[in-house]
RNA sequence: GUGCCCGUAGCUCAACCGGAUAGAGCACCAGCCUUCUAAGCUGGGGGUUGUGGGUUCGAUUCCCGCCGGGCACACCA
């Protein structure tokens, strides 16, 4: 194992805890690297955490600390400051050993087994296939992938995964609507209903199915009303009325429509992801659940264990024992169950799968959901803490001070793959990753388009750009930086850089633990702001061949480290720009 | 009304499971290209962390009350 400062001064200080207060020799130890380079190159808090207990003095206690502290050639002077701190300054050549070790390691660096290789899944977009993604979805497939890609380098076992809603009745209305559609083409005309799929590409997939089929769904406009005109009051049992409709006129028909937009909707969800650079594992299908009987089953379980009760005619879940507000209906009194049935069923199946923690991603405005999802795997006798939520707030899309409104419904909204078009992807995954994912995110396209330092994702990967071309003009093979000197690496900024390299794992560490990609965006703009000051104060590629070799070794190491972080967001390293 | 998220520089946001003098970018002002990519750099001004309490060596962080914004409160998904 590579040699590491942290984990080194840690072993310092516990030893001379030991010494110190042996009955607290088992104390968390905390490091950390100060904000202020006066404050040395790690702080550690530790004789203020044990003020209260040893009823002494912090300064004191740090006093005591210090003098206790084994000596180490890797540490050059260590002090009490403030309120008691002990601060330390560590030795040159423990800080330049990061490089050697960023080269030996190359895209690993940084990889950490803090996951222990323990089973994850990911769960994100899942969106309802009933239309094309829209830039509120981007979000969530950015944050999920990144995720994704951060919790595996963090030494997990991920696995990613799409839940695909294709039970509902939003697919019955998208059949219906692309049917209407269809219908129109044939001059059967019925009033399109407001609350039916709007989209142009509806009546683009019934253009489809009329040129491969013909006239073959065709019935007429007055028989399709006969037979689903009962209520016109209610906008949502006109809709069910239609479907109905729709399902008694085409019998097979009808299978062979909802099939169909469902196949091209999530053709098409599934190429604009991979375009975007999200990948799944696994697609999995809600229908399963039903075919296999699992939501039955999992409802029966329920029921044998006493959660399940009947009111009005429908089964409900009793949420409220496990700290939900109001009980929950799981089967209708039509006897079609709730997508919180088939819900349950999908949680117990991926617990039952032997994750060791599954993370779904929601929107937020599904955070009140969290509790009966919770309540039930409770009630199922499964490990609720198994479970974690990630919501993800809305997105808003801005053109200079102008919002741009946006209404799934409606038809009138932003599509993910319109905002990659005039965007470009690295902008779009890298923006979104600039905000925490539980707040609202502003995303403004003019700022993400610009050309400018103002755009961040250029700022990164100019850095790196710069970089790579300093070594093509360099010429040498990459295996003789691997002979680099770090001695030579004397100046402040040299050693800020290597200090900023070497916290590149910790970032990776605690932003899996807290489910933070956007932090490792941030690490990113500042190793990258280290670097282009590095390179405007310091020349590279100077006469002497050892320094010369030593600065590039440097350059090198960070071009690795950028690489590694902007891999994890799915934005591209270029080589030049 | 109840619950969740949020409130930090003029704007957009950080702040490492409670730490030292709250940091960046943009905008504004003043500088840096015959030398490795100016999509860059250097310097400057800019703050009662919404507000009032509490917890303690110490609070942007934790707790409570207000104020303001967003979201959610279905036999929809």
């Amino acid at each position: 194992m590579a040699f590491d400062p942290k984990s080194h001064l840690t072993d310092l200080l516990k030893s001379a805890l030991k010494s110190v207060a042996p009955q607290h020799k088992d104390a968390a130890i905390l490091l950390e690297r100060p904000k202020q380079a006066s404050h040395g190159d790690f702080s550690s808090n530790l004789a203020l955490q044990l003020a209260r207990a040893l009823q002494t003095n912090p300064r004191e206690i740090a006093q005591r600390l210090m003098r206790e502290l084994p000596v180490s050639p890797w540490v050059d002077a260590v002090e009490v400051a403030g309120a008691g701190f002990i601060n330390f300054r560590l030795a040159a050549a423990a800080k330049t050993r990061v490089i050697e070790e960023i080269l030996v390691r190359g895209a690993d660096y940084g990889r950490s087994r803090v996951g222990a290789g323990k089973k994850m899944q990911v769960e994100f977009v899942s969106a309802n296939p009933t239309g094309p993604l829209h830039v509120g979805h981007g979000r969530g497939a950015a944050y999920g992938a990144s995720l994704a890609a951060l919790l595996a380098f963090a030494g997990y076992s991920v696995t990613r995964e799409y839940y695909v809603n294709d039970a509902g009745r939003q697919m019955d209305i998208l059949g219906l609507s692309c049917w209407l559609r269809y219908l129109a083409l044939f001059d059967e005309l019925l009033p399109f209903p407001g609350n039916a799929y709007q989209g142009g590409y509806v009546t683009e997939m019934a253009r489809q199915i009329a040129a491969a089929h013909g006239r073959d769904y065709v019935h007429p406009a007055a028989a399709v009303l006969a037979c689903a005109a009962k209520s016109d009051a209610d906008a949502d049992a006109h809709l069910d009325g239609l479907i109905k409709a729709a399902k008694d006129l085409l019998g097979e028909g009808w299978s062979y429509i909802h099939q169909h937009v469902l196949t091209e909707q999530l053709a098409d969800c599934r190429a604009d992801l991979e375009e975007f650079g999200v990948h799944f594992d696994v697609w999995f299908s809600e229908r399963s659940l039903y075919d296999t009987g699992m939501v039955q089953m999992a409802v029966a379980v329920l029921e044998s264990k006493g959660h399940i009760y009947l009111q009005d005619g429908a089964k409900w879940f009793r949420s409220t024992s496990f700290g939900d507000e109001k009980d929950r209906v799981v089967q209708r009194d039509n006897g079609l169950y709730t997508y919180f049935a088939s819900d349950i069923a999908y949680h117990l199946n991926k617990l039952e799968r032997g994750f060791d923690k599954i993370v779904d991603i929601w929107g937020a405005d599904h955070h009140g959901y969290i509790p009966r999802v919770k309540g039930a795997l409770q009630a199922l006798d499964c490990d609720a803490g198994k479970l974690d939520v990630a919501l993800v707030q809305f997105v808003s899309l801005w053109r200079g001070a102008e919002k741009v409104s946006m209404s799934t419904r409606s038809g009138e909204f932003v599509t993910l793959r319109e905002l990659r078009r005039e965007v470009g992807n690295d902008a779009c995954r890298f923006f979104y990753m600039l905000r925490k994912p539980e707040q609202a995110l502003d995303f403004d396209l003019d700022l993400a388009k610009s050309q400018s330092n103002d755009n961040p994702v250029y700022y990164v990967q100019y850095a790196h750009a710069r970089v790579r071309s300093v070594l093509t003009q360099w010429g040498g093979d990459a295996a003789q930086l691997a002979a680099a000197d770090p001695a030579l690496l004397t100046g402040e900024r040299e050693l800020a850089l290597c200090a900023r390299l070497a916290a590149f794992p910790e970032v990776i560490e605690e932003a899996a633990r807290d489910y933070a990609p956007h932090t490792v965006a941030f690490y990113l703009k500042e190793a990258a702001a280290d670097f282009h000051s590095y390179y405007n104060a310091e020349r590279i590629l100077v006469e002497d061949a050892a320094q010369r070799l030593a600065r590039l070794a440097l350059a090198a190491a960070l071009s690795q480290v950028l690489k590694n972080g902007l891999n994890i967001l799915g934005v591209s390293a270029p080589e030049s720009m």
